[in-house]
DNA sequence: GAGTGTGAAAACATTCACAGCT
DNA sequence: AGCTGTGAATGTTTTCACACTC
């Protein structure tokens, strides 16, 4: 018999941890005033059936109140724990080509809780330049710099040929997971997590749709 | 009983065409020369079960040769096809900051077969500037530019607070179907395919997994 | 022998429908 | 009355395992 250990989290379904930040984001939207709402509400909002919301968010411990609706402040903060954005997660964001510098400025992050903490090219030009409050730095001193200043995130913006050996660099340095945007599939590195955002890839999943569909 | 309709096609599973672009660019990765490659091999690189890829392409119709494998050429034109790919669809990006910009540039778009004809943005500053050889027009011109060339795909990069509006305009100038980069949800509009992608999600999902795994 | 294509089983995810709380 | 939480039913996806082809 295995033996029940107390560190075991009662694990979420992965489809149910990729809604999860989609209702954090309903959230956000509602006018300040309601205190609380209820599953119709949130799954109008989210795009999914009622049942749905109910399903996932049960998954979180109980957490709404029979009868009447879940209590939006302490929902939001279950969510933000439960993601693990209660902590505000320290990132760094390799390569300040045009989409380096739109992510350092992406809304998104610093909202939802990652500090963008440093920003890296190898290109002299772009060195030292400030992009929103940040200097870019060479990607040379990542290493050193992440001793002072642990950063458990690493974004690639990389052109295609740079995104392995910065993958490297990155997890040399000491990150938990990696981010990766540019256009090549970059593998898990020992124990350290990595995702691939394929910005084409839901464009190509659009045109699949676009001659069957009506 | 139910009349077997010619025009109904082979239904893909969601799940498989999410899968579809992944090989087809796994298949870009494999040096010339080789001519075939197994599901096996095709699963390594894209990171799946090698039954998963025999039964995805089982889907496309019959494309192996059993105790052979797949022709890399062949299979390539086939998920090209099946994709929709084949048509070099016309696409416009709205919002010529960063994120449109990078999005301008990004090699994926050009290679997978979507062609960015067009370039728009509201500030006078940006209007008429070059970004890859495009000039950056205003927005109010877009219904007017698609009579001449029509656009079947409009990507959504400007701010989110404009990115509703702008999606009005693209269904107006008879977009087929949207994709969205502004961090808000766009609703479907009419029958007017929308995809959100939130560029922050995944790295939400990437802290989720932080304090778990290992 | 090597490698596909596919029934059948297993795992996973969604939805229904209703008991139970407020 | 209104709305959650959840067994049970249904639908979807993955995986196994092997008959079949080259």
């Amino acid at each position: 018999m295995v033996l029940d250990c107390a560190l075991v989290k009662n694990k979420i379904p992965p489809a149910t941890v990729k809604r999860l930040p989609i209702y954090l984001n309903c959230l956000g939207n509602i006018p300040k005033g309601n205190k609380r709402l209820s599953s119709t509400k949130l799954a109008e909002l989210a795009k999914v059936k009622p049942a749905q919301v109910r399903r996932d968010l049960s998954y979180l411990g109980t957490l709404g109140t029979r009868g009447v609706g879940y209590e939006i402040s302490t929902l939001r903060s279950q969510l933000r724990m439960e993601l693990g954005l209660g902590q505000g997660w320290n990132a760094v964001i390799v390569g300040a080509g045009n989409l380096g510098t739109a992510l350092a400025q992406y809304k998104g992050f610093e909202e939802k809780g990652f500090v963008i903490v440093g920003l890296y090219d190898t290109d002299e030009k772009k060195i030292s330049s400030k992009i929103t409050g940040l200097t870019v730095r060479p990607v040379e001193k990542i290493k050193e710099d992440f001793k002072s200043l642990p950063v458990a995130i690493g974004i690639i913006a990389t052109p295609a040929e740079f995104a392995q050996e910065t993958a490297i660099n990155l997890v040399d340095a000491g990150v938990k997971s990696i981010l990766n945007f540019a256009p090549i599939r970059i593998d898990n590195i020992g124990h350290v997590q990595t995702r691939n955002v394929d910005l084409s890839q839901e464009l190509q999943v659009l045109s699949y749709y676009l001659d069957r569909d009506l």
